[in-house]
This record gives C-alpha cells, sequence and structure tokens, in this order.
DNA sequence: AAAACGCACGTTTACGATCACAGAAAATTG
DNA sequence: CAATTTTCTGTGATCGTAAACGTGCGTTTT
C-alpha cells in the first residue's frame, strides 16, 4: 500500500462532507442509515485507517498512559504491569512504559512524555521519585502512586497496609511459639521498609516481645544481601528462632544462608517473605509470605487513574488493598 | 498552571513569528543568536512545553514503536523488555507495549495502534501471530521479529540457531558420559520447540545415541508441565540418565518430579534447562543452561527496527545472535 | 396556516506545530 | 559603491480529524 486514504477520500467516495464521514464513523448514531452504510463502504473499500495522531491533536486526549517502573527484571513487577496493561487495554488506552531504574536523568525524561502531552496521564510505582511527582502535580498531570509513596498521600494512592503486613507476619510467628523473632529489612530510602519496621517494632511489643536492635537488618531487599544478612543473625550469641524478611527474594536468600551453615528450615528457623511472587511456591521449602494482590493492584490503579482522568476528582483517601497470610513450608513451632 | 501556552504565544512574547520560534527551539543554528535567546527566554518564562502530538501529526512521525509480548510474569520475557526499552529511550523513541496473552482478538487491536500511526514500527516476540505479521507487511509497518518467528524470515528478525542449543546441550551430556538423553520438549505449535526437537536429534544421531520417539515428551514450557513429563519419562522401563529440558521452568519442574520420586539431581539424573533466567542460579541445586543474552537480544531488536524506519531497508539476514552453555550443578556424569 | 421544533448534513475553523518559499537584511566581493 | 552572496525571518500552506455553528427541510403543534 502506498497512499493512505485520508477521511476526506472516503467523504469524496461517499459523496458527503468531511464532518458527516467523520460522524458516521465516530457517532453512528448522529448520522442516516444510508449515509452511514455509504460511509462505511467507501472506508473499507480503500482501506481507510483512522489517524489517531490526528484525532489526539482535535480532542486533546491521547489515550495513552505512562507507567513508570523502577525496575522490570525484579519477579514483582510483571504481574502488576500485566494488571495495568489489561486493564488499560480494556478501557481504550495504550500503556507506554517506562523504566527508571531510579535514575533521575530517566525520570525527568519521561516527565516529558505527560507534560508534551503525549500521554493523559501516569502512574508511578517509584516512589523515590518525590520530585518528579511534584512536577507531575504542577503541571496538573493525573497521577496515581502505586504502593511506594514518598510523595505523602496528597496525590491519589492505591498501596497496601505496611504495617499491617508486619503485624501479621508477627501474630502468625507468636502464635507457633516464637519470641525471638528478627526482621531483615529493605532499603531505608524506602517509605516501604520503614513502615515495616515501625510495623514490626509495634507487634512485637504488643506481643510483649523485646526486639533487640540488632534483630533489625539490612537486606536490601535482595537475595544475596538477604543471605548476608541471615548469616550476622546467626552469628549472634542468640540468634532469633524466626525470621520476618521484607520479601520473598531475601527471604530466599535468608534460607540459601541458613542452609549454608547447616540449618534447616523450618526445623531450626522460620523464615517468612513478603510478596508471594511465582516461586515462593515452588521453592524448596514453599515459602510462608504475605500475598500481596499484584495484579488487582494493577487493575485498581489503572481504574482509579481512567476515572481520574476522566472526572478530574477524586475521594482523598488511599484505597488499600487486602492482604493476607499464606502459610507454606518454612514455618513451623521452634525448637526447645 | 491553568493555561498551557502554545508556540504562538512564545512567538508573541519574543516578537517573532511561529516559524521562526520554532527554528529557534528545533534547529537553532538556523537561527540569529540574539532572537534565540529572545525565543528561549519567552519560552521558559511563560513554562512553555512543546506539544509533541502536534509534532507529530506534521511530521508524521510519532516517535514511539509497540512491542508485543504474549506474557510478561514469565521470568524470560522482562529482561528483553528491559534491553527494548533502554535502546527505545536512548534512540529517542518511547516504547508502547502490548500483552497479547496469544489472543488473537488482542492482537488485532494492537494492530491498530501502528495502522492508525500512532507507532512508527512494531518489535514481535509473538511469533504465533503470523496473521497479524502479514497484515503489518500488508501496510508497510516497520516490523522485526524476535526470537520466535513462525512468520519465516520474510521479516528482519532477531533470534538464536535453536538447533544450536540442543547441539550444546547434547555435547554437553554426551561428553558427561550420558547417552540415553530424553527431551523434554515446549508446546509444539511453536517453531522454537519444534527446532529444538530436530536440533537433538540431529545431534543425537551425529553422536552416535539414539532416539526413541518415546524419549521425546511435552512440557510445555511450564514447571508444572515439566514435572507431570519428568514422571512420564521416569516410570519408562529404561529411564533416561539424562534431560535435556525446552526450558529453565519445566527444568526446574523436571527436578521437583525427580526429587518426589526420591532421586537426587544430578547424582542420580541430569538436567539440562534453557535460557538462564535469573532463579536458574539461585535454584538448589544451580541450573546447568543454555545461556540467552535476553538484554543484548532487546537492544539489537530495537537497534533493527531504528535503522529500519529511518532508512527502511535491511540486509536480508537475520540477526543470529551468539549464546553458550553454562555448566553449573545440575549435570553429572551417569552413574554405573 | 403559521409558528416551533428537530433531524441530517455541510461549511468552516480550531488543534499546534513544521516546512517550502520568498523576501528583507546583512555581509561579502570586485 | 554597485553587485552578489549569505544569513535570517515572515507568510501561508499543510498534516487529518473533531466540533461549533448554521442551513434546509420535513414534521408536529396550536
Amino acid at each position: 500500500m502506498t497512499y493512505r486514504p485520508t477521511l476526506s477520500d472516503v467523504a469524496k467516495m461517499a459523496g458527503v462532507s468531511v464532518a458527516t464521514a467523520s460522524r458516521a464513523l465516530s457517532n453512528p448514531d448522529l448520522v442516516a442509515e444510508s449515509t452511514r452504510t455509504a460511509v462505511r463502504d467507501a472506508a473499507n473499500s480503500c482501506g481507510y485507517q483512522i489517524n489517531l495522531v490526528a484525532r489526539s491533536l482535535r480532542k486533546q486526549r491521547t489515550n495513552s498512559i505512562l507507567v513508570l517502573i523502577p525496575e522490570i527484571d525484579n519477579q514483582f513487577y510483571p504481574t502488576i504491569i500485566k494488571g495495568l496493561e489489561q486493564r488499560a487495554h480494556n478501557l481504550g488506552y495504550s500503556m507506554i512504559l517506562g523504566l527508571t531504574s531510579n535514575n533521575l536523568l530517566r525520570e525527568n525524561s519521561y516527565l516529558e512524555i505527560v507534560n508534551s502531552r503525549r500521554a493523559d496521564g501516569m502512574i508511578v510505582l517509584d516512589g523515590g521519585l518525590d520530585n518528579l511527582i511534584e512536577r507531575g502535580i504542577k503541571f496538573n498531570v493525573p497521577t496515581v502512586q502505586v504502593l511506594e509513596c514518598l510523595g505523602g498521600e496528597s496525590l491519589p494512592t492505591v498501596r497496601i497496609d505496611d504495617r499491617q503486613v508486619a503485624a501479621l507476619v508477627v501474630e502468625h510467628l507468636v502464635g507457633l511459639g516464637h519470641r525471638r523473632i528478627a526482621h531483615i529489612s529493605g532499603s531505608s530510602n524506602s517509605l516501604v521498609a520503614t513502615e515495616r519496621i515501625a510495623g514490626f517494632q509495634h507487634a512485637m511489643a504488643a506481643a510483649g516481645c523485646h526486639v533487640h536492635s540488632e534483630l533489625i537488618v539490612n537486606g536490601g531487599y535482595t537475595h544475596d544481601g538477604g543471605a548476608a544478612a541471615m548469616l550476622r543473625l546467626l552469628d549472634m550469641n542468640e540468634p532469633p528462632t524466626a525470621v520476618f524478611c521484607a520479601n520473598d527474594a531475601s527471604a530466599m536468600g535468608a534460607i540459601r544462608a541458613c542452609r549454608t551453615r547447616g540449618l534447616r528450615v523450618p526445623q531450626d528457623v522460620s523464615i517468612v517473605g513478603v510478596d508471594d511472587i511465582d516461586e515462593a511456591a515452588t521453592n524448596d521449602p514453599p515459602l510462608t509470605t504475605i500475598h500481596q494482590p499484584r495484579y488487582e493492584i494493577g487493575v485498581m490503579a489503572m481504574d482509579l487513574l481512567a476515572g481520574l482522568i476522566e472526572t478530574s476528582n477524586w475521594k482523598q483517601k488511599p484505597v488499600l488493598v487486602p492482604i493476607n497470610l499464606i502459610e507454606r513450608g518454612s514455618t513451623a513451632p521452634p525448637r526447645h
């Protein structure tokens, strides 16, 4: 195909004006049956395809949204992306994906996309970018924050209750009889990590367990970081009998570390993760973890944004997504 | 901010024509120093942001490309996506991500995006969509196929040599002393799967090993499928001493199946995977596998597409990406 | 029968930038 | 200093669609 017919070509062929051709194709009910079919036939016979760029310019709407993710090869984000994408598709939006790598330069260049009207709004899973979000607000770009919300809740937000995460874990472990429980935390510049730490301390206190500060070590959310942190815990005079890890990757690292010291999970040490990534179920032992409904989180975030774009108002409350603990094979009562 | 200044506002402020303002911002060297700074100052002072939609309409270029992926929560694709995205970003393109789920309806709706000029080209990792690709060709949309190439190589293509995959695996296992080797294959409607089967048979024949047809079973590329396939192999009168699995997920499933039968890997059975997903290295035992440079594959595909968009010609040869076998802990000489 | 209404459609312009063309101003040359 | 080139800038057309607005005509209302 060499020449791309435009709407005016179609109109000419059908013997109507451009306006009528436009209406016949986009708002069929505004047009008489006969002209409607005439226009449609003309469009089909010449292989007409609407030019969405032109429509966007005229309507001041691109029907695409920008999604900013810190990293994608992380086991955690892909399912959220899936939820976002499928919902976007159902709502008639395309998804532009930006990987920020927590890199300020990249973030700024992605901002260009929304500021220059190439996207109608954005979803940010990278709460570290508070400055980005501020600028987003400044330009009145509809924005939804997901999970990591460093910008506070001045923006529409979909997240889980990270204190509840810790509470559920502590409740489970204390219920099994553990008293000496450690926490392998996430990166300290993350609000999620600090909330989980606070929640852990609070829940432990509520259960009447003392938490020595040595029992909270940073695992940086990674497999290797979790393993290193676990080794430090095992080197203590009185090691913990159970460990609450801030995510599944560090939990698996912790399990690996136990093994290198000849300890069995869960017989000698209980380990709990957070996220419930796919690998958690197939891991050996299967990981007891906090399930986050990642797909649904994506769907809800996209719904929220779409509403925001269309009505530009929102109820000032963050959407809190329910979570639950999934008991698998990595936790058991402590030995005596 | 309530009003968005346009180029004509900037021009008015700077006391020049719109054309000059456009040149000053987009082609600064075509304009006198003094007017250049005048225009820039005006743009800055009123917070001007270019409208990329308008530019796209005029230039008939969107600077965005469509990437079609069958599924994203698959451990395999995210790293490719990362390569694609980062390269796209460096080249000045945005990436629109479409998840097809191998669903014909979705595929067609994504085609709309390129046909309606919202993207300058597309990258297809979902070779199952031969009809899609055909239409892509029909509309002269620059397209690059990656890995799974059901449409043949009439299109620009970036892939690995799947027969070589099988050859490397067989060479490794035969080198260890194995003679009775099985293959847990991928879904039969995939060209990649059939090529690996053919390569397996060829390499085995070349090594002087007979391959009974029972020794090739379908594992559907999944963990559970791999486990089920392995159980079938272990139920044979004379089970294989080594298994070549079509991907890492099915290899891990196979290992799990061995364990449920009380067999140890690699002492009793050797297992090889393909892909080298992150989990392969942390798996217990660490998986011997064929490494695919997924990030680089993404980068190369994006480079190829960008070239295609700009020059619209290509050397008629598929880009073959080099691969190699990584020996880890899941393979060993057979017992006697 | 006159007034009021509403449907279906055409005319025209807006959307916001870029580019070809041509003219004006400045710089260079002999 | 006139002639020529070079540099710079404005005019107006253009990209393809949507929508505001207006028109003609048939139908209903009193």
